[in-house]
DNA sequence: CGCCACGTTGACAGTCCTCAACATGGGTGG
DNA sequence: CCACCCATGTTGAGGACTGTCAACGTGGCG
């Protein structure tokens, strides 16, 4: 229940880099657009100024407009249920595309909360579809999002289904670490951008099950870890956690 | 490790009911397409022989080319982790669509498995691509099925995360109902088509767990239970299980 | 300085997994 | 036609895991 000051976003055409200059370029949307057609892709991007930490990027039920490409910061989505609880649907990081869940939709089917002060770029999603129909390999790229977005869930699932507590923190770590890497940040050493109890809300755990599970690694010199800073010392045993058959093979 | 003798599918053109004779042409494809496209949708279709109970529609790692709306029967998907385990992503029932998960891939992320008797329209994935382009309204409602893919993925999340191997239970008994109901079946009384083990592969809990839930349930005079065949006697039990703020409300 | 949010640690209880035995039912081969 | 086998489902006992409750430590902020 964090208190969330909810500031409708004023987005506004701001000066900052266009696609062909940003840094993201190769793992965002314009990677799957022909460099001529990055232009038009640029235009229809609405660069707006920074959300700061604890604010939302939208909210459930609001009415579905834009979907967002991160450039910068820690987004977490959370599903508020019938019964009121917090369910934590993901967590995104630079270079990811959110709101694309709720293209079905005519409103938002989870909402957007900034874990760290986060730059991103909106996309009108009537501008996206038209531009979809003209670009044909947006229009199949959008669809790859998708299908990934389904593919991720059913990871987390099969996580979740492999039960032990210790295996589910291991697989997030590992996606961190893997995402990071990505962004080209540091691969093994980084700051969690999200407190255990969303870790536990995320994975279906207890916070204090994940507390315990970060502190069993450091007693096996499996991490480093000091409240949200996290040094990764044996990589491969997280990875064999989750896959003991590589470990045999 | 059901002995699955793999036959690949031999679909050709039948001569079964078109489209617009279709019993499911209010909740398959046909339904986000007017009436003077439904030729064009209808001619892409291809209807081939049925599958029996047992064999593949598609597996893992083959050439992705078709996805599949499902006339009659009942499709199982899973997927096979590195490990060699199998871990159940789906059930689906008449009237959806599957494979469109595997749409951002060259190949098939899962494997589809014939619980029952199965007879299904291929589409193939370029014919409706191109013809997405023609008829947006069928190009969003693409976009529908997946996102509602994603939303559906995030329930079974949100439901496994809540924990209690009955509230899961629960919860699969209910949407099995809702899928008979939109099949105009019988609402009360059905036939699972899935073991107790594949049961609990989706759910994530031992095979055992899921037989005691159903005698609970009977116990409790909410079911009967008859090997797979099941006479719901109290639906209210099961949705207060679930949603338990509906009933304080 | 005190308050509050967050994280850690311990004790205990409940849920669910594992192992095992047993029941049932369909299919096969004699 | 029957015996047998195998797949599937049920039930019981024991133990591991993890949720709950509670106390305590720490750091940021007014």
């Amino acid at each position: 229940m964090e208190a969330t000051l909810y500031q409708p976003l004023k987005i506004g055409v701001g000066r900052e880099t266009h696609c062909i200059d940003c840094a993201l370029k190769l793992i965002c949307l314009p990677s799957f657009v022909k460099a001529k057609e990055l232009s038009q892709l640029d235009a229809i991007m609405i660069r707006g100024r920074p959300i700061q930490r604890g604010n939302l990027l939208f909210h459930q039920g609001q009415p579905f407009d834009q979907v967002f490409a991160i450039r910068s910061g820690f987004i977490k989505t959370t599903e508020t249920l019938s019964n009121g609880e917090e369910q934590i649907t993901g967590f995104y990081s630079p270079g990811e595309i959110i709101g694309i869940d709720s293209i079905g939709n005519s409103t938002y089917a989870n909402t957007a909360f900034a874990l760290e002060k986060t730059t991103v770029c909106a996309i009108d999603h009537s501008e996206l579809k038209f531009l979809g129909q003209l670009i044909p390999s947006l229009n199949d790229h959008l669809f790859n999002l998708m299908s990934g977005e389904i593919r991720k869930n059913q990871r987390i699932l099969r996580a979740i289904s492999q039960h032990s507590a210790e295996k589910r923190v291991a697989m997030l770590l590992l996606t961190l670490l893997e995402r990071y890497k990505i962004c080209h940040l540091s691969e093994d050493k980084f700051r969690l951008p999200m407190s255990r109890c969303d870790i536990g809300n995320y994975l279906g755990l207890a916070l204090e099950t994940v507390s315990r599970a970060f502190t069993h690694f450091q007693k096996l010199g499996v991490l480093e870890v000091n409240n949200k800073e996290i040094i990764v010392l044996n990589r491969a045993y997280l990875s064999d956690l989750i896959e003991p058959s590589k470990r045999v093979l």
